[in-house]
Parts: structure tokens; C-alpha cells; sequence
DNA sequence: TAGGGACCTGCC
DNA sequence: GCAGGTCCCT
């Protein structure tokens, strides 16, 4: 099993070789033996197998995709273990997107992980304190020095100004709001946020209201979109408004599986740009 | 719209 | 320099 995402900042590795991970006050401790799990979990099983998309039929899922786009082959068959988490608290997929502009996995990791000891304490595993990701009103009150000096840099004043206005939005009711909200609205709305931009948006539409249209066009989008659909941009840079073609050609080409092909397109081009470039610089 | 630069920090 | 961008300014 192969996933990507939000959520998986939240989860690590125990010395005893098993995963813990928390989504909203789930948690689970995670063994994978050949082609099971054995999961120990605060939660009945169902909170695991809805997080991982586990009741998604990945074989009729890749014959949609393959359907629509033969140029996906092989990253199918590359990850064809490849779930989009679906994740239970938009709020902590939300703010932990706002960590990742102009960043690398690490720091954001340890930042979510910041964010989220502010929040209550859930339980007590391993000797691991777990706790439950911290709603809008905390986050909101947490200073920006307090950030700065744990870190954050310039993204310690977006993350309480961003929860302040969900606040003055409706807080939760926003977040509600945005579920139900079209697709372009949806990513209007939020980014009317601080700090979210176009690509923050849909990531957290993906990631965190698993809006499986959405299209987030990083880097690896970039590079691999001009590989396979816009070889005449090949050697410029990505603009706003060829941004946004690149999510429309892939909603009209995937639908609402867009987001699923997204997956398969960056986890490829995460794991092989490095050698992909040497190749075609050389 | 497109182009350019600043922005925190830490790793390659 | 650059990293899973955004914001602000010509």
C-alpha cells in the first residue's frame, strides 16, 4: 500500500517497525504482513479502512483511469497499491498544507507535528503522547512569535491570521460549505484564506475534503503535464492561467478521478525526476 | 496576464 | 541554490 498526502505527515515509523498514525481522534498502530494489516486502533475498524479508501475497488479504479488516459500504464502498474487517504478533520489537513509552501517534507513534518501538540491529548501509545490536531479557536490564538521561534518562519504569521478567518467565515460552517461548494467556488472560497494560493487550495481540496477532482499542480505535475499533454511548453514556466488549463484538461479528461490520476503522475515523478533529468540534461 | 523578487529555514 | 508557493509590485 502506497499513500500520499496530507495525512501523512501525521504518521511514522515505531522501532518496532509498525506505523502510528492519527486522523481527527482516530488512531492506529499499524503492522503490514504480506498482504494483510493488523491494525490496533482507539477506532472500530471502519475508520480504517475509510481513511485509506480501502472500500475503493482499485482494479476497476485503474481501468477507469487507463480508460480515459493509456499514458498512465505505467505508474499504474509502477504503484498500483496507490490510495488517496480521506481524511476525518479538514481543519488539520488544511492548516498542514499551509507548512508546505516552499518547503521540503521534513520541516513540514516537524511542523504539522508542532501544530498538532497544541491540541488535546488523546491517548497515550508506546509512550507516545497522541494527540488530537488543534481546532480553529486554538490555532487562532496561538502567537506568532510562538511560531517563529518553533520555526515556522514567515508561514508563523499565515497559520493564526488563516484560522481567524475561518473563523470570521463561520468556522466550521465555512469548512461545511466548502464541501458542498462546486469545484471552482470551492477553490475560490479558499483562497480567500491567507497564504492559500492556487496550489494550496487544491491540495487541501483534495487532501482534506477529498475532492477527488482536484488537480494540484506542483513541480512534478508541471514536469510531468508538459511530458505528456503540453510538450509545446516544455522549457517555460508555469503561469497562473497555464496552471489552471492543466487542471481543466485533467477534469475533462479523468473527471472526478482527476485526483487519482494526479497521484499516479506526482508519486512517479517524486520518486524519478532526479534520474529523469540527469537523462534528458545530459 | 506575465515577469520579478522577497520570504524563513534547513538540507543537498 | 532550492524545496510539493504566495503575495505584492510593476
Amino acid at each position: 500500500m502506497n499513500v500520499t498526502g496530507g495525512q501523512v505527515f501525521r504518521w511514522r515509523e515505531l522501532e518496532d517497525g509498525r506505523w502510528l498514525g492519527v486522523d481527527g481522534s482516530a488512531w492506529f498502530a499499524v503492522r503490514t504482513a504480506a498482504d494483510r494489516y493488523h491494525v490496533q486502533s482507539n477506532q472500530p475498524e471502519q475508520s480504517f479502512v475509510r481513511l485509506f479508501s480501502l472500500d475503493v475497488d482499485l482494479r476497476s479504479l485503474h481501468e477507469a483511469l487507463l480508460g480515459r488516459g493509456p499514458e498512465l500504464m505505467p505508474y499504474i502498474e509502477a504503484f498500483p497499491g496507490l490510495r488517496l487517504v480521506r481524511t476525518e478533520d479538514p481543519v488539520e489537513g488544511l492548516f498542514s498544507f499551509l507548512c508546505t509552501p516552499n518547503n521540503h517534507i521534513k520541516r513540514i513534518a516537524g511542523m504539522v507535528r508542532y501544530l498538532a501538540s497544541v491540541g488535546p491529548l488523546l491517548d497515550t501509545v508506546e509512550g507516545e503522547a497522541i494527540h488530537r490536531f488543534p481546532g480553529l479557536e486554538l490555532i487562532s490564538a496561538i502567537p506568532e512569535e510562538t511560531l517563529r521561534t518553533s520555526g515556522f518562519g514567515y508561514r508563523a504569521a499565515t497559520i493564526p491570521r488563516a484560522a481567524s478567518a475561518i473563523l470570521e467565515r463561520g468556522g466550521s460552517a465555512f469548512l461545511e460549505r466548502i464541501q458542498r461548494l462546486p469545484f471552482e467556488e470551492a477553490h475560490q472560497s479558499l483562497q480567500e484564506l491567507p497564504g492559500v494560493g492556487p496550489k494550496l487550495a487544491d491540495c487541501i481540496l483534495l487532501f482534506a475534503f477529498h475532492r477527488t477532482e482536484a488537480v494540484p499542480v506542483d513541480t512534478h505535475i508541471w514536469q510531468a503535464a508538459t511530458r505528456h499533454y503540453f510538450p509545446e511548453w516544455q522549457g517555460t514556466d508555469l503561469t497562473g492561467k497555464k496552471y489552471a488549463q492543466i487542471g481543466a484538461f485533467m477534469r475533462e479528461r479523468f473527471g472526478n478521478h482527476a485526483g487519482w490520476a494526479q497521484q499516479f503522475l506526482f508519486h512517479d515523478n517524486m520518486l524519478n525526476w532526479r534520474t529523469r533529468r540527469t537523462q534528458t540534461s545530459s
